[in-house]
DNA sequence: AGGGTGATTGTTGGC
DNA sequence: GCCAACAATCACCCT
């Protein structure tokens, strides 16, 4: 039952330890990239605070209270962020749009073909 | 029609 | 430049 919460997919610790030896992965040429998260939103208005309560705080503890206090917010006080995140997920959506657009039209034209390889 | 997978996002701080 | 917990996400693609 993979489909827990947390450490279980996003692991890509256990991945970079596979670590490609010359074949690199490439899932999409120019992937537009997904959309932030409300966490990224809420981690930016909260980073100060938690640094200002926490000068102290390095990463650890930083990211555990942040979390901490992440679930300690109610709907409303998340919403904002969720809002935010919901307004970049609308950018990536049409990054994707235009990305899906844009690529079908080189397609078969075989141009903006990035190898770096 | 449903499933789950992976990829991605942002913070800090040290090497 | 990269990596690490912390959390959300959710678009992506396949069977």
């Amino acid at each position: 039952m993979p489909k827990e919460t947390t450490k279980s997919t996003k692991r890509k610790a256990a991945d970079k330890a596979e670590k490609a030896p010359k074949a690199k992965a490439k899932k999409d040429p120019k992937a537009p990239k997904r959309a932030l998260s409300a966490y990224m939103f809420f981690s930016q208005d909260w980073r100060e605070r938690i640094k200002a309560e926490n000068p102290d705080a390095g990463f650890g503890e930083i990211g555990k209270l942040l979390g901490a206090k992440w679930k300690e917010l109610d709907e409303s006080e998340k919403k904002p962020y969720i809002e935010q995140a919901a307004r970049d997920k609308a950018r990536a959506e049409k990054e994707k749009t235009d990305y899906d657009g844009q690529k079908a039209d080189s397609a078969g034209s075989g141009d903006g073909d990035d190898d770096d390889e």
